[in-house]
DNA sequence: ACCCAGGTGGCCC
DNA sequence: GGGCCACATGGG
């Protein structure tokens, strides 16, 4: 089975079992940005009282979070750990984009190859929590890798390890038509398949991708 | 009581 | 370029 092939079937049966996901619960485009930073090797469970007591309090804007002191956003996104430091990285992004860009539609104008970089350049954004704003906040065709999406291809075949994350996101990019609509889908089938199934086992009972497993295929690959 | 969650940056070699 | 560490709460 050619890559473009398997890459589709690995959708298919995900969309086929889960249904669309139809991702990121956010209201606002910067409600996406400060969520993709909260989540950070947190439960989004955990995000959602972060993002809840910065909307209470009034603080879920990019002007108040310029404004505010690390220490006030800490308090209030404490529930979504590493408090300190994503209150810092927070404020500091959101004083340099209003600094640099003005706001954050002054900052999604960019190209997505200059968006990504400057994304990048802020201190607490790295390149799956940078294409996450990119795909799911600033709607560009950008396929986000995580740490599921990792695990679940070593899972299948074992061609995938050692792969880093600019790897695995140029096989898919290279194996997928670049669709905004069909990455944003693909990455939250690959989250829900993370989620609902076993971490080191190498066999998951009722994962439906279970029947594309290298070893299930045999030696015919 | 453990283990880990939709990572990142700093430091070391 | 990779390996290891700190960062921290809440749910299983």
């Amino acid at each position: 089975m050619d890559d473009r092939r398997f890459v589709a079937s690995i959708y298919s049966n995900l969309l086929k079992c889960y249904g669309q996901r139809g991702w990121w619960p956010a209201e606002t485009n910067f409600e996406v940005f400060v969520g993709a930073i909260l989540t950070q090797q947190t439960s989004w469970g955990n995000v959602e009282k972060a993002i809840n007591n910065l909307k209470n309090t009034g603080a879920l804007s990019m002007d108040s979070i310029a404004d505010a002191t690390p220490a006030r956003i800490s308090r209030l996104i404490k529930p979504s750990g590493y408090y300190r430091q994503k209150a810092a990285r927070l404020v500091g992004a959101c004083r340099r984009i209003k600094h640099d860009y003005g706001s954050l539609e002054g900052l999604f104008a960019l190209s997505t190859k200059d968006l990504r970089e400057a994304l990048l350049s802020l201190n607490g954004i790295g390149k799956e929590t940078a294409d996450s704003i990119l795909l799911y906040g600033a709607g560009r065709p950008v396929f986000v890798v995580d740490a599921y999406t990792t695990r679940i291809m070593c899972r299948l075949s074992n061609r995938f390890k050692g792969m880093n994350y600019d790897l695995l996101q140029e096989y898919f990019m290279l194996n997928t038509r670049k669709s905004a609509r069909l990455y944003n889908d693909f990455h939250a089938q690959l989250v829900e398949l993370g989620k609902r199934h076993c971490r080191a086992k190498p066999v998951c009972p009722g994962c439906p991708l279970a029947h594309m497993c290298e070893y299930a295929r045999g030696r015919a690959q």
